[in-house]
DNA sequence: CGGTTCGTTGAATGATCTCAAGTACTGTGG
DNA sequence: CCACAGTACTTGAGATCATTCAACGAACCG
């Protein structure tokens, strides 16, 4: 299931928070500029990643979290057979690594999907500055409840819906998470991970993953291609996806 | 799936003050006594509570934190179909309430399973406590830390496993955190939940539960009773649990 | 003691998986 | 640009597991 290792690129390059600024969705931007200059002194821009390097594994000393720039990534467990399970998918504007706050390891690996930019950040001096700073101690603490409430939420979902159903959720919230990143409401849908990564994820076969596509398909709601997905019925998705 | 609750198993039982002999017990372990002093001052037992009582419902403002002192809770939230979906269970020790940080809202219901004694916790100062306080906020992010990643390893159990698995991760993690709370290694374990909400939790109607329960008490592995379980091979259970 | 809820059991249905082919895409070397 | 090999994806048919529907038994509570 792992392919290539290539070693990790580490081309390091100064960047100031540029990257960050422009979108709302940054921990930068509750920073009053004083606390903005301490955090930006210690991160640092790390790339271009390829696909299928790993930013870390699972059992390496936890010591930074990543913001990710550009591009996107998977994480993945080890289950007790050896199988790998994937757990997320993170793209541009997103934080990896939460999962381990708290721990001395990674519990997971960090896959790259394609052509990824990251912003390294100290985990020690990042949660000191935390502990520091109300507002970027709430910015932390909200974004791990959203992760708890989503991980709940997402469980619950598996546990009670039929893969149709799953799925269409599935596709609802990377819609929405593209919409939340860049602010664009293109129906289409670009699949940078494989579809056998899809179907890992939410629990099916891939082949139960291509039968569920094509049902979608023959019903109008998507068009299924290759490396995309077109949301036709975006009403249908949402309404899978209403709490 | 479960490992669930199971982070919080780091709860010390440390009966100092008489303030807090026996209630939040745990969060006060990291504190210095200046500090110790300042949330003690922030704290109140609540209680008792009975079977059937909802200590908050999903919707309302979040606004407080709850340690368990005695009894036990489980948390649910709604379908869209307006059916209950149980998310945890809580027992003595263990934080209620942290799914909600970061949210105006409390995302789920809590209700009350047997009589049961909680120590509230104002979010907004506590919150503030800890943005003051490094030991302290590595306390609550160590333990958010830890919800996150038993979600996380409980979701993929529950992608893969089937019914039989479940249900001994499941027990044996109960076995677990009792333990723990307890440090008696009985292997009876009280149910004080009803079996529709273990069901319910797995995934599984109860009807699959009941029949799975018989499945494991013919291979010998449990003695299934009525509002116990008797644990009769922890270690069929134990490596059903191993990562 | 009845009524009600909870839990168990059986048989039939349905969803997803498994196994086994077949097809389409991707990258490589000629 | 093409042929090729390797991988990803799709499709089909049968087996497996959990659900549904229906009925019954056992505990709880007034």
């Amino acid at each position: 299931m792992d392919k290539k290792r290539r070693p990790l690129r580490l081309v390091k390059k100064r960047q100031t928070a540029e990257h960050c600024t422009s979108r709302g969705y940054c921990l930068l931007s509750a920073l009053d500029p004083g606390h903005a200059e301490l955090l930006n002194a210690i991160i640092r821009t790390r790339g271009p990643f390829r696909a299928g390097d790993r930013i870390y594994r699972h059992g390496e000393p936890f010591d930074t979290l990543y913001s990710v720039q550009t591009g996107s990534l998977k994480t993945e467990m080890a289950t007790r057979e050896g199988r790998a399970q994937v757990s997320g998918f993170y793209f541009a504007g997103e934080l990896l690594g939460t999962d381990a706050i708290g721990a001395r390891t990674y519990p997971s690996d960090a896959v790259v999907l394609e052509q990824t930019w990251l912003c390294a950040i100290p985990a020690r001096q990042f949660l000191d500055l935390c502990a520091g700073n109300p507002a970027l101690q709430e910015q932390l603490l909200g974004r791990m409840g959203d992760r708890i409430r989503a991980d709940e939420y997402g469980w619950m979902l598996n546990r009670n819906e039929r893969a149709e159903q799953r799925l269409m959720i599935f596709l609802h919230d990377l819609y929405q998470r593209r919409v939340v990143r860049t602010g664009r409401r293109t129906t289409v849908v670009e699949l940078t991970m494989r579809k056998e990564d899809i179907a890992n994820y939410l629990g099916l076969t891939p082949e139960s993953l291509s039968r569920t596509l094509r049902k979608l398909q023959e019903a109008g709601i998507i068009d299924s291609r290759l490396r995309a997905i077109e949301l036709l019925d975006l009403d249908a998705l949402s309404a899978a996806d209403e709490t």
